[in-house]
DNA sequence: GGAGTTTATGGGATCGATCTCACATGGGAG
DNA sequence: CTCCCATGTGAGATCGATCCCATAAACTCC
C-alpha cells in the first residue's frame, strides 16, 4: 500500500502539501496540485483511514446497536441507516445485543472504542449506568430510536404510535364495527400507552370510550395472537373486529379464526400493526398500519449527522407518521 | 479517555510494561502486573483500537459485503456472521452494494481501507477487476459465500443446491407425483445448474429423466411465480405438482392457484426452496427445502477466522446441506 | 568464577496520517 | 520604502499504541 510519503516523494513535495491536496484545504499552487494528483493516480494511493482517524480524532464512522440485526424489522431499519450514512460519506458499523444486557454493553463499548463519531441505539431497556458513563466520557453524540430514552441521548426518533392506533381503530369504526377487541403488547412497553391514547381518541370521535373496547394484554407474538383469540372464542365473547398490536399477533389471530371456522373478513375483521414483511403473504392479505421502518432509520441517521455538524445544538426530536395499508382483512361489520 | 501513558505513570512503570500486561505477552513481574491492573481498573483504561490497529497492522475487524442487508435472507446471514465473529472477539462491519457495481466496489474498498483483517463476500456478479487488484495488493484473505467465485478468494461456502433440489423432487415423487413443473431461476445463475442435476438424480432414482419434467425459466420473484402458473393453467398444461425455485415464487404460485380455484394440496401440490421468513405464513403453510442461512454465514466466518490463524493454508471449501421442512402444501398426487 | 540463559524493564523508533508553526515570497497600500 | 497580508511550502510534533533492542539482574551449568 502506497503511503502519503510515497506520494510526496514521487511528486517532489512534502508530506504536508500532499495532505493539503487530499483534504482540500490550505494553500497549494496549481502546479504542485496537479503533480500530486498525478502521483496519487499512478500509485493508486488511498489514505490510511486508521491513521487519519487516530490523528484527527474523527473516524468518519457511525455506530449502531439494535436489538437484533437478524430480524427483518431491524434489517430494514439498518437499510435506512446505511442509505443516510453512505450519502454522507460515512461508514456504518452495526451490531446487536440480542436481548442480553452484557452483550449489548459490549457491543456499544466496542463502538466507542473504535472511535465512532456518533452512535445510534434502538434498545428495549434503559442503558446500563456504566455504559452511559463511558459514552459520556467519550463525548460521543447519541441518537435513540424508539421510545426508550437515555440520559446521554442528544436526539431521538420515534414512531407516531398514537396516530397509528387511532387510524387503525378509526378504520374499524368507519366500517361499522362497534364490538372491537384490542390485543395489546406488554403493558410496560413504552409504545403501549401511546397506542391506548390513540384508541381512546378514535373512540371519542365516534362518541365512544375505552369502556366500549376490550383490551387484552399479552406479548408481541404469533402464539399469543392465536391463544388469545381462541380464548375469546371459547368464552363466547362477542366481537366483530380485532386490532392486533403487531402483525405477528395478527398472523396468530388469522390462524385461530381459520381453525375456528370463522371467515375473515366476513365474520371477523382483523387489522394489524407494522406492515411487517409477511403481512402481504397472510391470508387474507392483512390490512395493517404501516411503520416506515427504513425511513425511521434514515431519519435517525440524518439527525445524528446533523448533530455531528453542529456540536452545541439542542436536543433534537422527530416523530415519524404511520400510514394505513388497506388489503383484504377488514370488511364491513356483520349486522 | 485514559491512555497507556496515563496507566504507566500511575503504576510507576514504562509504557512497554503496560503494553505487555494488556497484550499478555513477554515477561512481567507479578508485583508490577498487579500494580498495572490496579491502575487500569482505577482509570477505566481501554486501549485505543485505532492506535493498536495502526501499529500492529491487525484491526480485529472482519468486513462483509452482501447484496442487500435490508432483506430477511441476508439479515439472517449477518446474524450467523456476527455469532461467529463475536465469539472470536472480533468486530464485524457489514455493508451492501444493492446490486450496483460501483456501490459494491466502494463498499469493499472501504473495508480494505479500514484495514479489515479479512473479508466475506456474497455477490451476484463476479468481482470487478480493479477491486480484485486492490484486495490482492492489501493481502487480505477473502471468503466467498454462494456459488460466485473470485480469483482472490481463499475459501468458499456454498449451499448444497444439488441435494436440495433432489430432495424436493424426490419428495414429490414419493407422493406419487409424475407430472411435475419446475419453476427455475435465471438460467445464468450459478445455482440453477446444480439444481437441475439434483432434479435429474431424483428422477433417475424413479426411472425417469428430465424429459418427464417441465422446466420453466424465469426469475426469483413472486410475480413470476404467479404469471408462470397462470400461463400453465391457461394453456391447459396438465400437472399435479410445482417445485418453485424459491419461496417467493412459491407465494406467487399459491396465489395463482387460489385465484384459479385450485386447492392446495388436493388439486396441486407445491414445494418451495429456502424456507424463507414468510414460508410458514403462506396458506397452506409451505412445504419447502430449508436453507440454513445463518449457519452458512457462521460457517463462512469461521472459515475466514481459520484462514487468519494459518496464513499459508490451501483453499478451503465447504458445502452446507439443506433439509426438508414438511408443512401442508404437498399431498398425494390426485389419480 | 566466567559463560550462557532466563527473567524483567525501559528507551525509542515506528505505523501513516494531521496540523501547527516558521519561514519565504510577492504584491498592494500608505 | 516600509509594512502588512495573502499565498505557498516544509519541518517536526503528535495521536496512542506495538515492538525491537539494549541493559541488567538472577540463575544455571561446567
Amino acid at each position: 500500500m502506497a503511503t502519503i510519503d510515497d506520494v510526496s516523494k514521487r511528486a517532489g513535495v512534502s508530506r504536508s502539501t500532499v495532505s493539503r491536496v487530499v483534504a482540500d484545504n490550505g494553500y497549494v499552487s496549481e502546479e504542485k496540485r496537479r503533480a500530486i494528483q498525478k502521483a496519487i493516480e499512478e500509485l493508486g494511493y488511498r489514505p490510511n483511514t486508521l491513521a487519519q482517524a487516530l490523528r484527527s480524532n474523527r473516524s468518519n464512522m457511525i455506530g449502531a446497536v439494535v436489538v437484533d440485526v437478524g430480524t427483518p424489522y431491524f434489517a430494514n431499519m439498518v437499510y435506512g441507516l446505511q442509505r443516510a450514512t453512505r450519502k454522507a460519506g460515512k461508514a456504518l458499523m452495526v451490531s446487536s445485543g440480542y436481548a442480553d444486557q452484557d452483550e449489548e454493553a459490549r457491543a456499544i463499548i466496542e463502538l466507542v472504542d473504535r472511535s465512532c463519531d456518533g452512535i445510534l441505539l434502538y434498545l428495549e431497556r434503559p442503558l446500563r449506568a456504566d455504559v452511559v458513563e463511558i459514552i459520556r466520557a467519550a463525548h460521543i453524540p447519541v441518537v435513540m430510536i424508539g421510545r426508550m430514552g437515555c440520559e446521554v441521548a442528544r436526539g431521538s426518533v420515534q414512531l407516531d404510535n398514537f396516530g397509528g392506533a387511532r387510524d387503525a381503530v378509526g378504520f374499524l369504526l368507519d366500517h361499522g364495527h362497534r364490538k372491537i377487541v384490542h390485543l395489546s403488547g406488554q403493558a410496560d412497553f413504552g409504545d403501549t400507552a401511546a397506542r391506548l391514547e390513540g384508541i381512546a381518541e378514535a373512540l371519542a370521535a365516534h362518541g365512544m370510550s375505552m369502556a366500549d373496547i376490550k383490551v387484552v394484554n399479552g406479548e408481541f407474538s404469533q402464539e399469543f395472537g392465536y391463544s388469545a383469540t381462541m380464548a375469546l372464542l371459547d368464552e363466547g365473547h362477542d366481537f366483530t373486529a380485532i386490532f392486533a398490536g403487531d402483525d405477528d399477533m395478527a398472523a396468530g389471530v388469522l390462524l385461530a379464526l381459520r381453525h375456528a371456522g370463522k371467515s375473515v373478513p366476513l365474520d371477523v375483521s382483523v387489522i394489524g400493526f407494522d406492515d411487517a414483511f409477511h403481512a402481504r403473504h397472510l391470508w387474507p392479505p392483512l390490512t395493517t398500519i404501516r411503520q416506515p421502518v427504513d425511513e425511521i432509520g434514515e431519519t435517525a441517521a440524518n439527525l445524528l449527522l446533523k448533530l455531528l455538524g453542529e456540536p452545541g445544538s439542542a436536543m433534537l426530536q422527530t416523530t415519524i407518521g404511520t400510514s394505513l395499508v388497506v388489503r383484504d382483512s377488514v370488511g364491513p361489520a356483520r349486522p
